[in-house]
RNA sequence: GGGCGGAUAGCUCAAUGGGAGAGCUACGGCUUUACACGCCGUCGGUUGCAGGUUCGAGUCCUGUUCCGCCCA
């Protein structure tokens, strides 16, 4: 056997063994291939992105699941690739461009696209490498971007197919405007920053002479968007203000006068002055009293934000420039009615972080009711089931107040929109310009300018990577996948999407399963963000510890519906978790020589015991997969291998490992047994620590191929013998208490004891072990002949056992420890007594459960006399 | 304003309505022939609060406080 380094090396192994999984093509998928499909589409990332610790915890979640399924049989392909993220990587180019003191509009927009992928093809895409890190097993061969060339022909179906049903139409309507990146933005991508301190400003509106003169007084948060106004609105039953209904009142900044109207939706006759100035361009409510009251509808904005030629004066001013200015030149003419503060919500980019302005604007939108009701109804029906279910109600929440969906961006960098438009105006969806013509009849078309939200092509990813629109392999033998992992924040923007998507074109929803985890937080419980500086680098994190310590940690973490706070000390307990592993793999090596798998086997009782176990954390390690309860696999893992492999079957091992009178048959059933287990431990491990147990495998004797590859242990493996349990539960209970005593007392191990029995069951059940109890508990097992006086007391299932302490310590201290005990063993026994005298229990409660607890009681009862007993003979003596 | 989580040992988290557990920390012991990156043991609880249902509630119901998130 070769010879085993003294430490683990991750990274030696996750070279290595990465490398010759690749070059074995192990993770890549064949449709013909049989078994069950197990199929996952990776969230992809974007193009400009780089790992943190959001990527790592949803890749080893993927990679979990996809390794377990590939070790048990199915036929599992994980698809990975990236996104094309429109805005944020324009952004990134831009600013490449303008360091370099180029404006980017300047190339124009082929050559501004052509810097784009060149950038891509240099720099992006670094997080797919960063990924392979984390030893994450994914097809690569199937490696897809939202912008390859079958991705953008099932976008241009997309569109099409939803444009020709009349799901997508184009329309004038209030949309959300980032003045800074330029573009029209859904709803989604607006975050609403509460809490900001602001002014809510009052100023008069002359009324009109002939109206009868005087002003009413109004207010608002944005000064400037006075210039756009073109009605002031009160309640039609607010009397002070009935006889002005239908009067106009005179714009002071523009020549134009507006009229005062009544409307009982918009106005809240309690807040303010009771009326309201109406801009029904800049404002989601203004624009519906627009529409209600047919009001025209006045664009102030330029697209950078500045006033356009509807801002009289102001014209070219930035908007918040323009603020001062209209303060300012209000309060020249004496109509400023003063402020106050006032915290208002402020709406965002999600990218960029501009402030918004509501603008109307003519777009492209999809119509998202008709989509939602199946959506809906697909998650109702079971069809797709969210982990942890209650995310269902956030999605059904989302689907029922939805709104129309703002498809078209004002960027370069995407799929650009399918459309193209006479000089009338009139417009031709089609797949590419020759059919545009066709359909025109005329030539003299242009494309639109604008792309279509990201997002729009996300929404396809489960079948576009596939293959769709084209009938293929993957598609029949992969769709629907089985199950999608990603975060909460992405429910509305991807996860519905999808399902609309998939249902619309494949009749069938995108996945079975979703399984949302949480975020990743700081150890405090905050959001990691680099303004904080709290960021934690995954890579950071590999490079001390290791991919598989980390992989654990994350894995560890992982309990359904919380959030994870991040903790490198985890880490550390992790990886050592992973030297304790690979320690006993040298136990084993150490002991090995001469163990033939084929020369005869003569298992004894620890042997037998140990399989029976592996096979139960077998059997809960799947059910905890199964389940997605991704911190309980993790947690039966540890136990098992810490508390059961490590801590008894390899102690117990030595009784027959250092007994040189012991057969070749026993000596060979023992290194059998731990190098069976290993191997079942690793096997279990390998979706949790790919490289360390991949490392071990491919050193343990007589085993082939890649654990990668080898299949995910059954409990029909392994036999259970309930009579070995039980001997073996009688043993370890023997140790603990021995064990127990020798802590209390202070009585250093190498001190030898005797453990004395009387009774004729018990010492008959320890006399095999006798070995054993020397072995891990420093007692020699005799049978009492005459009691001596000073004596400490073992309960061991019930029974009294002795063990002689005259001589060895002062052993006044063993009647505190007695009464400790008796005092337990009371509390436990009231406990029960109280329970089972409760004539409800009795009656009502199952007749298993009842007979549980009198089981208990029994055997509660059975220790308390035998402690009793020993305690008051003890008493005598002292 | 509407909705969803969370609150359990010092810390991080578990517990199909059936005796509240684990890991870490702390404390005590052990230089034991795989491992001191180790081993053995001990301590630690009014499950946020108030009611209710039930033979029985951390778990179900109602209310409430605090923290977090989503939507408007």
């Amino acid at each position: 056997m070769a010879e085993l380094p003294k430490a683990y090396d991750p990274h030696a192994a996750a070279e290595t063994w990465s490398a010759a999984w690749a070059d074995a093509r192990i993770f890549e998928a064949d449709p013909s291939a049989p078994g069950p499909a197990f199929s996952v589409v990776i969230p992809p990332p974007n193009v400009t992105g780089s790992l943190h610790m959001g990527h790592a915890l949803n890749n080893t979640l993927q990679d979990v699941l996809v390794r377990y399924k590939r070790m048990d049989g199915y036929n599992t392909v994980w698809v990975p690739g990236m996104d094309h993220a429109g805005i944020a990587t324009q952004w990134v180019v831009r600013r490449q461009l303008e360091a370099q003191g180029i404006d980017f509009r300047s190339l124009g927009r082929e050559g501004f696209v052509e810097k784009v992928w060149q950038w891509k093809d240099e720099a992006g895409g670094t997080i797919t490498k960063q990924l392979r890190r984390l030893g994450v097993s994914c097809d690569w061969s199937r490696e897809r971007f939202t912008l390859d060339p079958g991705l953008r022909e099932a976008v241009q179906e997309h569109f099409i197919r939803l444009f020709e049903a009349g799901l997508i139409y184009r329309g004038t309507r209030l949309i959300n405007w980032d003045p800074l990146d330029q573009t029209a933005l859904s709803d989604l991508e607006v975050e609403h920053e509460e809490g900001a301190q602001g002014e809510l400003w009052s100023f008069a509106y002359p009324i009109r002479d002939e109206d009868g003169g005087g002003e009413i007084v109004v207010a608002t948060t944005r000064p400037e968007t006075m210039l756009g106004d073109t009605a002031v609105a009160v309640h039609p039953d607010d009397p002070r203000y009935q006889h002005l209904i239908g009067k106009t009142l005179k714009h002071p900044f523009v020549d134009r006068e507006i009229p005062i109207v009544a409307d009982a939706i918009l106005v809240d006759m309690a807040f303010g002055t009771g009326a309201v100035k109406v801009t029904p361009a800049h404002d989601p409510n203004d624009f519906e009293v627009g529409k209600r009251h047919k009001l025209p509808m006045i664009n102030i904005l330029n697209r950078d934000g500045s006033l356009n030629e509807q801002g009289g004066r102001f014209t070219g001013m930035d908007r918040f420039e323009a603020r001062k200015a209209v303060k300012a030149a209000i309060a020249e003419l004496g109509l400023d009615r003063g402020s106050k503060a006032h915290t208002l919500n402020v709406g965002r980019s999600q990218r960029s972080g501009a402030i918004v302005e509501p603008m109307l604007s003519t777009q492209w939108f999809m119509r998202m009711k008709p989509l939602a009701a199946p959506a809906m109804a697909a998650v109702e029906h079971g069809f797709t089931k969210f982990v942890p279910s209650q995310w269902e109600n956030t999605y059904y929440a989302w689907l029922r107040d939805i709104r129309d969906w703002c498809i078209s961006r004002q960027l370069w960098w995407g799929h650009r929109i399918p459309a193209w438009y006479d000089p009338e105006g009139n417009v031709y969806v089609a797949r590419c310009r020759e059919e545009a013509v066709e359909k025109a009849g005329r030539d003299d078309l242009v494309q639109d300018e604008d792309v279509l939200d990201t997002w729009f092509s996300s929404a396809l990813w489960p079948f576009s990577v596939m293959g769709w629109p084209e009938k293929t392999e993957d598609l029949a033998r992969y769709y629907p996948t089985s199950v999608l992992v990603t975060g909460f924040d992405i429910i509305f923007f991807w996860v519905a999407r999808m399902m609309f998507a998939g249902l619309y074109f494949t009749g069938s929803v995108p996945f079975s399963d979703v399984y949302i985890h949480a975020l990743v937080r700081d150890e405090h419980g905050d959001k990691m963000s680099k303004t904080k500086g709290n960021v934690v680098d995954p890579l950071t994190v590999i490079d001390r510890w290791g991919a598989d310590a980390f992989r654990f940690t994350l894995v560890a973490f992982a309990a359904q519906g919380r959030d994870v706070l991040w903790s490198e000390k985890r880490v550390e307990d992790y990886h050592r978790f992973t030297t304790k592993v690979w320690q006993a793999l040298r136990y084993c090596f150490l002991n090995a020589e001469g163990y033939d798998p084929s020369a005869p086997m003569e298992p004894g009782p620890y042997e037998r015991w140990i399989e029976a176990r592996t096979g139960a954390a077998a059997e809960r390690v799947r059910a905890a997969l199964d389940g997605y309860r991704f911190n309980e696999a993790a947690s039966e893992l540890f136990a098992f291998v810490k508390g059961e492999y490590c801590d008894w079957y390899i102690e117990l091992s030595k009784t027959t490992i250092y007994d040189t009178s012991a057969s070749a048959a026993r000596q060979n059933a023992v290194k059998h047994a731990l190098f069976s287990t290993m191997g079942a431990i690793v096997r279990m491990m390998h979706p949790l620590m790919p490289f360390l147990t991949e490392d071990i495998w491919q050193r343990l004797p007589h085993t082939e191929g890649f654990v990668a590859t080898a299949p995910y242990p059954r409990p029909s493996d392994f036999a259970v013998d309930a009579a070995t349990l039980e001997d073996i539960a009688r043993l370890q209970d023997a140790v603990t208490e021995v064990r127990r005593i020798r802590g209390e007392m202070s009585i250093a191990r190498k001190v030898p004891l005797a453990l004395m029995v009387d009774d004729d069951a018990l010492y008959t059940g320890l006399f095999p072990h006798a070995r054993a109890l020397n072995e891990l508990a420093g007692v020699t097992l005799e049978r009492l002949v005459e009691r001596p006086s000073g004596t400490a007391t073992a309960v061991v299932r019930g029974v009294e056992c002795v063990i002689p302490l005259a001589g060895v310590v002062d052993f006044s201290s063993e009647l505190d420890r007695l009464d400790k005990e008796l005092a337990k063993a009371d509390k436990d026994i009231g406990q029960l007594e109280k329970k089972l005298g409760n004539k409800g229990f009795v009656d009502k409660a199952p007749e298993d459960v009842v007979a549980g607890f009198r089981e208990k009681l029994e055997a509660a009862v059975v220790r308390r006399d035998t402690l009793r007993t020993s305690r008051d003979r003890l008493a005598e003596l002292v």
